[in-house]
DNA sequence: GTCTATACACAGATAGAC
DNA sequence: GTCTATCTGTGTATAGAC
């Protein structure tokens, strides 16, 4: 919340913009210190060790995710608006905050190990949010059947986002929206 | 073909495996010689550079992939079950061939740089592959509506693969088939 | 808390003999 | 074509002064 009161903060949102548009495996700690403009021990001092500011970066990301979906959310006009806002969250999510390629959690389960327990907690985390949250705003449009069209809706948000990394990256959302709305009832 | 044929069939078996299981950034080569039993100069002789042994990796499994998926949509009964094949052949292919966490493709464009032109060749060359067939598939099932019909699918797929990396991977291929289901006429 | 300078490990790739 | 041995760059992390 404060734009720039220290070191930690600067390498917060250096190693959150650098990770997320090349990788945190292919994002030297050097690349992040020089755009911090914070030295080497510094780092260390803060976050014991490259996992652990990784670990940090996931935890704001994901509240900021969290947020500008609330947010998309509270601004569609009805119930259906609601439940298709996650698309609207995702369009507008790399522009007004963090660029990403496709999506800083599903990367980072992507790029570490299957037993990497930093990992493993994040990509939970995030999947924990689309599923409660989903199957919450399906309630009002699919009745009986929210929870079968949550768990649909869920495997279309993720081939979305996947969807960015094939040929045709731009128009991933707005066909990921229209899958999206051939499934509601 | 030929199951034991000289180092270069070995490097390319033990790559395979190896770069499904961890991801090719995080194997070292050195893992890769010592499985296949090989010395570095041979790999390097072989194949140039690691990236081009990556490179010979894809196409192989390329042809693999393609193969294991023509086999599933010809044991399929009728036009429905051949349009699903997709999804048997996602089950399959990992038992009968390479097993790999999610999928190799979608794996190496997330995992190199946007503008590296070995993944974007790769994952092009299998977007494609997906696109067509799919369409293919698509027009005794839907008619008109084909062509709209293999782009959800399209996402349903790519979004089936990236579940792989979400917790409940084991049912991932099933609730694929499943939202694909939803989406049929 | 923050800096400069450096230790330590490992990865990718090559030289030259057989 | 394949081997043994090795070079070189780079990356993470730390020691010790301010």
């Amino acid at each position: 919340m404060t734009p720039r009161s220290g070191a930690r903060e600067r390498l917060l949102g250096a190693a959150e913009t650098l990770f997320a548009d090349q990788g945190a495996a292919a994002t030297p700690v050097d690349q992040v210190l020089a755009r911090a403009g914070v030295a080497p021990a510094t780092l260390y001092a803060h976050f014991g060790s490259k996992a652990g500011l990784q670990a940090a970066v996931l935890d704001a990301r994901l509240a900021r995710w969290d947020a500008a979906w609330a947010a998309a959310v509270d601004a569609a006009p009805d119930d259906r608006g609601r439940l298709l806002a996650v698309f609207d969250a995702l369009d507008t999510f790399a522009r007004g905050g963090a660029p990403s390629r496709w999506c800083t959690f599903l990367a980072t389960a992507a790029g570490a190990p299957a037993d990497d327990a930093t990992a493993a907690a994040a990509i939970a985390a995030d999947t924990e949010l689309l599923r409660s949250r989903l199957a919450e705003l399906a309630g009002p449009v699919a009745g009986d059947g929210a929870a079968e069209l949550a768990e649909h809706l869920l495997v279309v948000v993720s081939g979305t986002l996947a969807m960015r990394l094939r040929p045709g990256a731009d128009s991933a959302v707005a066909r990921g929206r229209a899958t999206a709305e051939a499934l509601l009832p």
